[in-house]
DNA sequence: GATTCGACGGAGCTTACTTCA
DNA sequence: CATGAAGTAAGCTCCGTCGAA
């Protein structure tokens, strides 16, 4: 699709640094071949101290009736960062980069899933929505080409009935008005009769004003990529 | 009040495994 | 014993939705 750009870019994503040790501030519990997560289980709930409240008020009130308020994970922006990185270059996950990236991001596999899920819901929206706004704007231009090309036929028509000349924009010599008319899909002029016009301009009709269920499904991702005007005639 | 985003449940699909004729 | 069909469980993605921030 040359129109919408690919993948995720439409939801900003920062370029990874070079260096970025993940978790330095994480306790290394373990030693066992660099290694430091070696006891973390990845099936707990993140520590109290990973989720990130609103506000200190609320951090202090945690625990009102010894029930413990759920709070709402708010990664962090170097999980943000990486996770972003990885969808970048992978849209899935396979289950060893699923647990490899979060034993990385100190997060569950699952968290890790979800995040993938709502990543790829998000984008998929975001692409509709950029898509929805390119078939208005198309839609809107071959409008204003139809009603164009309307008057042109209008004029034309009048030209039929009046005396037949039309001066020739290259050499400045009267042309007889049944031997232009212009081709829909190309716009190119061409020379037919003047029967020929009429029928033209039926066609012209149909042609250049696509209902909303042609448009979209022609669409799709490929229809996208070049205007259909441009096709050989 | 609107928006963002992490989380969940359910539907649908695939794959691996088991059972049985 | 080998084989193919049918049944089943597990795992995955997608979708719609909820609710905290």
């Amino acid at each position: 699709m040359a129109v919408l750009p690919t993948g995720s870019s439409h939801l900003e994503l920062t370029i990874s640094v070079p260096g970025f040790a993940s978790s330095p501030s994480f306790p290394s519990s373990g030693d066992q071949g660099g290694c430091t997560v070696r006891d973390l289980d990845i099936n707990q709930v993140p520590a109290e101290d990973e989720w990130i409240t609103a506000s200190m008020e609320d951090e202090e009130e945690s625990c009102n009736n010894g029930v413990p308020p759920r709070k709402k994970l708010r990664l962090t922006k170097e999980q943000s960062r990486l996770l972003e990185e990885s969808f970048r270059l992978n849209h899935t996950l396979n289950p060893k980069q699923k647990e490899a990236l979060a034993l990385q991001l100190k997060l569950r596999p699952r968290q890790v899933e979800v995040w993938f899920q709502n990543r790829r819901a998000r984008s998929k929206l975001k692409q509709t929505e950029m898509e929805c706004e390119y078939l208005k704007r198309w839609f809107g231009s071959l409008t204003e080409q139809n009603r164009r090309l309307q008057r042109e036929v209008e004029e034309l028509r009048a030209m039929k009935v009046a005396p037949p000349t039309v001066i020739s924009p290259h050499s400045c010599e009267p042309l007889p008005a049944s031997t232009l008319t212009m081709c829909p899909r190309c716009e190119r002029v061409t020379t037919t009769t003047t029967a020929a016009i009429e029928k033209g301009s039926a066609k012209m009709t149909a042609a250049t004003t696509p209902t909303a269920t042609t448009l979209s499904s022609k669409v799709g991702t490929s229809a996208l990529q070049s205007r259909p005007s441009s096709a050989a005639c």
